[in-house]
DNA sequence: GCAAAAGTGTTGGACGTACACCCATGC
DNA sequence: GCATGGGTGTACGTCCAACACTTTTGC
């Protein structure tokens, strides 16, 4: 993969990319290894281009560095210390990759969520690996991603108890009730009642049962469910 | 009053400031009417230095541009769009002001709320005049600080549905079950009911009452309290 | 048969909303 | 005396949280 031309790229603002899904009962978000000899994980994210706005600058960024494409990614805020750059592995991979490795650099961080099953991120530019990990269980980020990925997870605590539909947006297309729950559960960090849970999602009225259902596990098979779009009624939630 | 040492602004990269206050029943913002022939009114914001974070920029430039101080200003998000400076009469006024009046500047706006009464802004700076305007009722301004201040309006009116505590931060020190009721009634933009509002104010339990009353009012005088920062209990609320 | 998760209703308390009348003051 | 906003309580419905047992499957 070609980088843009390098005179378009505006080495004082990037954009990161907060990625997250749910995959195998744990909340998970995509991340890259950055090439070099540290091999440091780190958000997807890059300097921006003068000719593209910053929602325009996320997506491209994204998709360059692990082909996700048609992501709809929503701003979260700018992180711009003057000392998010200055550790020293991540001094000397800049001078590995930018044309002015010692410049500021602002970042406007950026969070989408996606169904993981259903796509397949391929690394690419200086991207030598893109991975889906569990969130509670990472190690130190480059540069201050590890700041920001917990900024982005408080958010997406706040926007899923407000918008319940987010969570569908997580899941794959069938899903188990138990599934659901489990995903709430874990972004807001709490359990919530069984029978409570499955009352609300009844009143809303969203899902359509299946006539299929688990197969080969040791205890009674659960019921597989669709997200209904058409009926979207959103009044606030748990 | 001198601008900071021109070698340490950042081109690339400012700060706005949108400043809330509350008074003659009206909600205000702060705005400031910039320097030369087009007087156009803006929000106070200006380029951030590189040894300074965000955060401090913010400050720096409210303080530069209308004195005022001690202010806590939150970050809204960042506003990036190529075409944001490129009005004629903009691009004019930073000819005239700016180093590299031509670069592409990214800005990351910021908020607050304040007691209009208890502060007396100044203008200095690039400023020639600084003053609260009503919100409702405002012409354009500058660059795209309408679109940045209708994004904190609709914050704003987000944060006081969550925490009712900011609705004192907005009124003066005494103030009328009315007022506190008016601010809601304008921020949120439906009307509430009397008793019901007042009932929930005694629940919540911040309101110290005092023995004066209102004066001069051709009508029923209404009891003024205080806020008791001593009792905050934030549940939710409206 | 036993372990493991699925599935299923009722009740009590908290909270929100709707609603109407008398009171103190200036003119 | 009248216009204006201040001040006060009740009744109903909705929403939420707490809580336990039977069912189906794999081993």
């Amino acid at each position: 993969m070609t980088l843009q031309k390098s005179n378009s790229l505006n080495p004082h603002v990037s954009v990161d990319c907060v990625i997250f899904g749910f995959d195998k009962g744990q909340l998970q978000v995509l991340l890259i290894k950055r090439g070099g000899k540290d091999e440091a994980l780190a958000l997807p994210g890059d300097l921006i281009r003068d000719d593209e706005n910053l929602d325009e600058a996320a997506s491209r960024v994204l998709y360059e560095l692990t082909g996700l494409r048609n992501i709809f990614l929503e701003q979260l805020r700018a992180f711009g210390d003057p000392e998010r750059l200055e550790a020293n592995s991540d001094i000397q991979w800049l001078n590995s990759v930018r044309e002015e490795p010692q410049a500021r650099v602002i970042t406007i961080a950026y969070y989408a969520i996606v169904k993981p099953g259903k796509l397949h991120p391929k690394p690419s530019s200086f991207a030598s690996e893109v991975k889906w990990m569990p969130v509670l269980e990472l190690p130190m980020l480059a540069f201050d991603h590890s700041v920001i990925l917990s900024q982005a997870l408080h958010h997406l605590a706040a926007s899923l108890k407000k918008e319940p539909l987010l969570a569908f947006e997580m899941l794959p297309r069938k899903f188990t009730l138990r599934q659901i729950q489990k995903l709430y559960e874990e972004v807001l960090n709490k359990n919530i009642d069984k029978r409570n849970f499955r009352k609300k999602l009844q009143t809303a009225g969203m899902l359509i049962p299946l006539d299929e259902k688990e197969v080969g596990v040791s205890h009674k098979p659960a019921r597989f469910y669709q997200f209904d779009k058409k009926k979207i009624k959103t009044k606030g939630w748990l």
